[in-house]
RNA sequence: CGGGAGGUAGUUCAGCCCGGUAGAAUACCUGGUUUGGGACCAGGGGGUCGCAGGUUCGAAUCCUGUCCUCCCGACCA
């Protein structure tokens, strides 16, 4: 492993490529826009999904399995919803491979195996579990349906990045059934602010909640809410969205139920979904030119020992008391690993532990021994400080805890300063390209302005805002009247 | 999908223009000395030069095709 990654002052994108690689968080593989994510990177994503598969039952929703493959008809059948995904579908076409007459020890396509109906590789699941929805809904008893599926899904991206963008990836997908709209739209806002608390408190990224405009709109919804966060070099990007899909999936596959004065009507749908992308916001919010950076709470692992010390007499002396503080750590729930391997020396695992972003590390020598304390390293901080063996159990979780709220509040008080009015296309230009972030500018709700400034600028409005309050004014670029500010940003 | 750059030891790269026994650093193995921020000495192993064709007495080097990666553009629920 070679010393150093690029500097983010260097080049922004080469240094989240060496960090995801150096990190060993994921790896290239012999598939275009495919990543292979690696055991470091899974047991991030790992305690990702449980953080978030808990908060799904806690909220009444249950996990099942849906097929990847979509007959072509089906996924056909909600017109908005197949338009949108239909330049970036993978298609199976066949079902059979055969020995290659010409070349020995070759495979080609068998001519003959054709399907009668081609497969879409699923780019999202709506089709497939509506279709089923249809035979599980009759009447209003029957609902609402809350279910969650974790599953991998492709999108034939021409331009990946690890995490960010890639052909494949892993998410989540829920898809509720409701009897009404109220209903549908109170679980679309729930499951937001399930992300938000998420990606907050978890990840210690903080988030705005809001819209989309109809250009940014999910393909097949009435309106998707979603979760925008700012990334350190000022680009924003998107880390959740929640869809309110209406009765567009109920009619395209006939889902009808009776109510209870035995009238039928179409059934009420929600979407929502996270994936291994916020794996990527993690990594660009929080990491520094050491390497990665992880928040406590999702960290493989919390805490890492590294004995110091000169020959055998001494390992075993700190090899005891270290092998003590590991069993109180555990016994506190803490992560911790005690890397006592003789193959490399201290400032070489400093080093490899910071590129992995292990929050807090120990650092435990014959001097500390003689004394009773122990060398204590933040990594958000890259503090040192020696702290006493006594008690040092209730130290490193007051630690992991000011961590966690460092991450956090370090991110958003860098989010928050990167807010900005503008009130004039000038000024809008101008943070564009000095500062970057979002800027919160009046626009005239059209999607043609929209569309102008996207091809003038590069930025798209990132959402509609939730919490702000309506304020009279006039669109940055055509002048027109306007309600609202909106946040714009140039987006991963 | 278009334009540009790249792929040679586990890794980073030199060699390619001008064809002639495949190199360096680092990592790895063995032994020893070491160990409070990426140790040092000595010895050693490791590459069908991305892959497939072609030109040639001879190809990492020239030609053609193809795969993977990066950058720019188009695209991106």
């Amino acid at each position: 492993m070679s010393k150093a990654i690029t500097a983010r002052s260097q080049d922004y994108s080469q240094w989240y490529n060496d960090l995801v690689l150096k990190a060993e968080l994921a790896d290239y593989s012999a598939v275009r826009g495919c990543m292979v994510i690696k055991p470091y990177g899974f047991a991030l994503w790992e305690n990702m999904r449980d953080a978030l598969d808990k908060m799904f039952k806690d909220t009444g929703h249950v996990n099942a399995y849906f097929p990847l493959f979509v007959p072509k008809s089906l996924f056909e059948a909600e017109e908005k919803n197949a338009e949108g995904f239909a330049k970036e579908c993978a298609i199976v076409t066949h079902y059979r491979l055969k020995a290659d007459p010409t070349q020995k020890g070759k495979l080609i396509v068998d001519p003959e195996a054709k399907l009668e109906e081609e497969l879409v590789v699923r780019p999202t699941s709506e089709a497939i579990i509506w279709n089923t929805y249809k035979n599980w809904i009759q009447s209003y008893r029957d609902l609402p349906i809350l279910v969650n599926q974790w599953a991998n899904v492709v999108r034939w991206e021409m331009r990946t990045r690890l995490f960010l963008r890639t052909a494949e990836f892993l998410w989540q997908e829920g898809h509720t059934a409701h009897a009404t709209k109220e209903e549908a739209l109170v679980e679309t806002k729930k499951m937001l602010d399930v992300y938000a608390d998420f990606v907050e408190n978890w990840m210690a990224v903080p988030v705005i909640k809001g819209v989309k405009t109809a250009n940014e709109r999910f393909a097949g919804a009435e309106d998707t809410y979603c979760i925008e966060a700012l990334m350190q070099d000022g680009k924003a990007l998107q880390a959740g969205t929640s869809h309110f899909l209406g009765q567009n999936f109920a009619k395209a596959f006939d889902v009808k139920f009776s109510d209870k004065e035995n009238k039928l009507d179409y059934v009420w749908a929600t979407s929502w979904g996270v994936s291994t992308r916020l794996i990527g916001a993690l990594v660009m919010a929080h990491s520094d030119d050491e390497g990665l950076i992880l928040p406590p709470k999702i960290a493989p692992l919390q805490v890492v020992i590294v004995p110091i010390y000169k020959g055998e007499e001494q390992k075993a002396a700190i090899d005891a008391k270290v092998n003590e503080i590991v069993v109180q750590l555990k016994k506190a729930g803490i992560r911790v690993k005690y890397d006592d391997s003789d193959q490399a020396r201290p400032g070489w695992k400093f080093a490899e532990y910071e590129m992995k972003g292990v929050p807090l590390r120990l650092a435990l020598g014959a001097r500390d021994l003689e004394q009773g304390v122990v060398e204590l390293a933040r990594r958000d901080t890259r503090e040192k400080k020696s702290m006493p063996l006594e008690g040092i159990t209730e130290v490193i979780l007051a630690q992991l805890d000011a961590i966690q709220k460092n991450l956090f509040d370090r991110a958003r008080q860098y989010r928050d300063e990167h807010i900005t009015p503008a009130n004039n296309w000038e000024e809008f230009v101008n943070l564009l390209d000095t500062k970057g972030g979002f800027i919160a500018a009046h626009w005239d709700g059209t999607p043609e302005t929209e569309e102008a400034i996207k091809e003038k600028t590069k930025a798209t409005i990132r959402c509609i805002p939730l919490d702000t309050a309506p304020e009279q004014g006039v669109c940055v670029l055509t002048g027109k009247p306007s309600t609202q500010r909106v946040l714009f940003a140039r987006a991963y």
